[in-house]
DNA sequence: AATAAGTTTCAATAATTACTGAAACTTTAA
DNA sequence: TTAAAGTTTCAGTAATTATTGAAACTTATT
């Protein structure tokens, strides 16, 4: 196999995967190109090397700053902005569940819990198992929020630390 | 609030919540309604409740049916078939990280193994830090899968103990 | 074995989401 | 202060994904 080969099915399983776990596309895929960049790359590059528009580009390199896991870069001398992404892997994985919690389970678990008592003389059979169930839900949410929370609140190498921890 | 206000936010919540994290929102949905009935439903009872046709209510049941989170139940002197949901929470959780690891991730696996040595020969600066980047994220996303694998392994309640382990 | 009740499939369509390209805006430097 | 280079925005369009509805199929009943 060939560099750009390698380099082209690289790109595109990382976009699916993004895909998958909620993060569009060309977004992943951005992503993944300033990840193996060995320098920072303008946006000329990056919508020169995955063949998109320049709308496309500014918009997801917008996204990804404000994702946190991508920075701009001036150089001297150099009108032009560089982007960079943050190379540090757990960083970026910290990152990224810190605001799906924020911007997706939070809200959830707000709703969840204007939900689950919702009308405290309503004894119904309906009733009973809609707010047993909404009760179970909120908890297991919640508790998963917070067990992301704690994992990835261990400072570096936390997969690794949490992988130790579950051995025993 | 009245139940049926509260249900359909609840409804309406799962399903956004689902879609959000790659489940489509119908099949979020119809799997809240079996949750939270107190009885199994008929595929007319659930198209009912959620106002869809019953193309969309038979596939996205038979969906569920194959993540392994709903079942088919056969009451006695009756035709049609009843639908039920997994009542544990954390089984159902388990079985959808096992399945998502099963469906998405061990094939991304399998690209970046396939991608992270492909030429043994070429030492250019990208060349090497491609490989350098695609070892590194190859390793952290087996180790993310490992870890899931852990903590769902731990039988009943691992959430609670997950945290428990965490909290030293 | 004919008919009716129940269920599944899938091509067509709708809804959603992503992307383009051109115009508007901003910055730099002469 | 103007013009050229660089950047952002966004309405329109394309691509993708979900949903419908009707026909095909299956099963149960007489």
């Amino acid at each position: 196999m060939e560099f750009n080969e390698a380099k082209a099915q690289f790109l595109q399983t990382w976009g699916a995967l993004g895909s998958q776990w909620g993060i569009n596309k060309t977004m992943a895929q951005i992503h993944a190109l300033l990840m193996i960049s060995p320098d920072s790359l303008s946006m000329e590059d990056v919508m020169e090397e995955l063949q998109i528009s320049r709308g496309n580009a500014s918009m997801n390199l917008r996204g990804l700053i404000d994702w946190g896991i991508v920075y701009k870069e001036y150089k001297p001398g150099e009108r032009r902005e560089y982007f960079k992404a943050d190379q540090d892997v757990d960083s970026l994985a910290r990152k990224i569940a810190v605001e799906r919690s924020k911007r997706e389970i939070k809200p959830a678990l707000r709703v969840l819990e204007s939900v689950k008592n919702f009308d405290e003389t309503d004894e119904s059979p309906e009733a009973l198992k809609f707010k047993m169930k909404t009760q179970e839900l909120h908890d297991f949410v919640n508790k998963a929020d917070t067990m992301l929370e704690k994992i990835v609140n261990q400072k570096e190498n936390w997969i690794t630390k949490t992988i130790m921890k579950l051995m025993t």
